[in-house]
DNA sequence: AGATAATACGAGCTTTTGCTCATATTCATT
DNA sequence: AATGAATATGAGCAAAAGCTCGTATTATCT
């Protein structure tokens, strides 16, 4: 039997106890993150602050790397699941303006944690759940596009490409500036989609 | 008289074998940072790999993070002439599609390195010069758009900071998947942003 | 209650980091 | 050739990093 993953959990926690010991650590990874940076963000560091010991953080992630997926897993999560509402729709301009309000709040939520772990997921050796992911949202796009009359024929796979990098763009720097209001930023997110398209926007 | 900036360079190489070690340290930092990211981003490691000592490294850079201002600098030094040079233009149209093939030029010249840059330059303390900088290309942003009848009356600030920000989206995201086409990426990007714009594009 | 498994602890190891400084070498000038 | 300024060197230090492991505590189950 080969070592196991070096970058998976190290074990499933059992006990109530142990989930919060968990969850403590990956909300103190998280703030370190977005408040203090990648420089410090260490090990010990993110012990100390979940008011947990050096010793239990190694029980439950066997690298500090395996700390940072778990959070990313994590906050991925959140988007999934209305990434995949929003798929649901049967217009495909309507399932277009959902996902980019999906994107836009999960970016305002936490712009800073978000932004970070963007550059951070990309820093580090591909993991399947991350290709897994990365996919399902482009694969969203494609499909949408793909019910499009008015798109026959385009290269769908990299307008839907194009697509996810520049809603990427604009709720990045929106979120570094501070900006809060949700739905004025969605509002121009779906102006550059559909701009882009050259298709008129979703009429909600 | 107070201590030296800390993040400015120590001393100005005064020979021509001084300038050769401080562009090699330059270009050794930039080769770490795009092959093998910040973690591996070390002063000995740089100075190793320019083929120079730790001790010549820190004659002319008083910390790490001098160096990567250093090479922020230098890089952005390059964008600087052409953005210059396409506010030169008269129509507004053709300054902004100038400027696009000027960030696109840029961004895959070395995506790697520019990707990392832009976010060691949002981590890094506000340098003066790269406050300017950033306001340099903002403000010709807007004064292109101010020369539009079309866009009378629209908010040009925000405007221009999400064609900035959706520009460097998806010229970001070409870079990482390996794009070389600088033409045909100039093309997708122009069509976002005059499409976000909804104004026909420059005809070059 | 007792036994076993799960969880938590933290001193301390090994390695690496940013960086200094005493010393050596090379250049420019006369 | 001689002198002083500029440049280059690298052993090594203090601090901090990632991480281990023996021990202590708590939960679960019969």
């Amino acid at each position: 039997m080969p070592d196991r993953d070096p970058l998976k959990p190290r074990k499933t926690p059992r006990q109530s106890r142990a989930a919060e010991t968990v969850a403590a650590i990956l909300e103190a990874a998280a703030r370190i993150l977005e408040k203090d940076g990648p420089a410090l963000y260490t090990t010990n560091r993110i012990a100390e602050r979940a008011g947990v010991s050096i010793g239990s953080l190694y029980q439950y992630f066997p690298a500090k790397d395996a700390v940072t997926i778990a959070l990313i897993e994590r906050e991925a999560a959140l988007l999934r699941t209305d990434i995949e509402a929003a798929r649901q729709e049967t217009d495909w301009r309507t399932v277009l303006g959902r996902m980019i309000g999906a994107a836009v709040r999960h970016q305002l939520r936490r712009p800073a944690l978000a932004r970070v772990l963007d550059f951070e997921e990309a820093r580090l050796p591909r993991q399947p759940e991350s290709g897994q992911r990365l996919s399902a949202v482009h694969g969203a796009i494609v499909e949408a596009l793909g019910r499009s009359p008015e798109l026959a024929g385009a290269d769908r796979d990299r307008l839907a490409f194009d697509l996810q990098a520049m809603t990427r763009g604009i709720t990045d720097a929106a979120g570094e500036r501070g900006e809060t209001d949700a739905a004025d930023l969605e509002a121009r997110v779906a102006r550059a989609v559909f701009g882009y398209l050259g298709q008129p926007p979703a009429t909600p």
